[in-house]
DNA sequence: TATACCTACTACAGTCAATAGTAGTTTTTG
DNA sequence: CAAAAACTACTATTGACTGTAGTAGGTATA
């Protein structure tokens, strides 16, 4: 269990990291990999230029953020810099495996299934990709 | 979107059907699937045999499964009999479905690793079922 | 020192699940 | 037939999680 539980839920109607966050956690989280290092003001000013909140409210995702260690929370002299503690594509893997896993462990035949149909349907490069993964590990199995 | 929303929320962490339903949920739904037709009272006592919980708390949870298509209520004189609106394999098969979907639809990539990586580590037939049905469709293209 | 900015703490509404009570209707039974 | 039992509909409460924001108090700089 890497993710502290809490961020686990999946919602699959949702999109891209609001899957597994809630909105504004994840538009947070969106800036925050896209900028280093921020202060709340600095992700404030981002966020109101589409939509109106207040200042506390982004602190308060921030902290929230923060007690999911998805946020650093480093204090330089008076002011809290925060940073992602994990990348954007270390979090979207934990995301994967945990979703994954879950899924494999109750719904594995169904799962195996309509991956397979899924990809050929919409996306036959990666269809091959999975071939050439499975086949990278038989090598590494046999040898 | 088969699943009517609300129900697709999916709970790694939990075990099997209450990954994507409440815990009383998917208690109800094993139940019922065990037993083709219900009425409150007859879950209610098997529920009993387990844990204490009124009769009405049965009745709510087994009109929003009703409300959620995923139990039929047809009214048999003048009892309500409940049976379920879909098979337990249908059922598993939509979730994997809908969260895989889900999933490719944002983490296609750290997905199709890590899928490679579990099931060869956990489960090496379902690599084989997996390598199989990929070569399935692959035929099936082709010709 | 006053103003601006920052943080901590607190609060409240909305949603969803679990839990259960009340009221009203129907059925059974003495 | 009337009373008890069973059943349904509707409503309520509580606890998590999220979005939203206010207040209070600290710090720093003009």
């Amino acid at each position: 269990m890497i993710l502290p539980k809490g961020i686990s839920d999946f919602k699959p109607h949702k999109m891209g990291f609001k899957k597994v966050l809630g909105d504004l956690e994840a538009d947070v989280m969106k800036i925050v990999w896209n900028s280093d290092e921020v202060t709340v003001r600095n992700v404030y000013e981002k966020l109101r230029l589409e939509k109106d909140l207040a200042y506390t409210t982004v602190m308060t995702i921030m902290s929230r953020l923060a007690d999911k260690q998805l946020l650093k929370k480093q204090s330089r002299g008076n002011v809290f810099i925060y940073s992602s503690a994990i990348s954007e594509e270390e979090f979207a893997s934990q995301v994967a495996s945990e979703v994954l896993d879950g899924l494999l462990e109750d719904f594995a035949e169904p799962a195996i299934s309509h991956i397979v149909d899924t990809l050929s349907s919409k996306d036959e490069n990666k269809l091959s990709r999975l071939e050439q993964l499975i086949k990278e590990r038989r090598k590494k199995g046999e040898g």
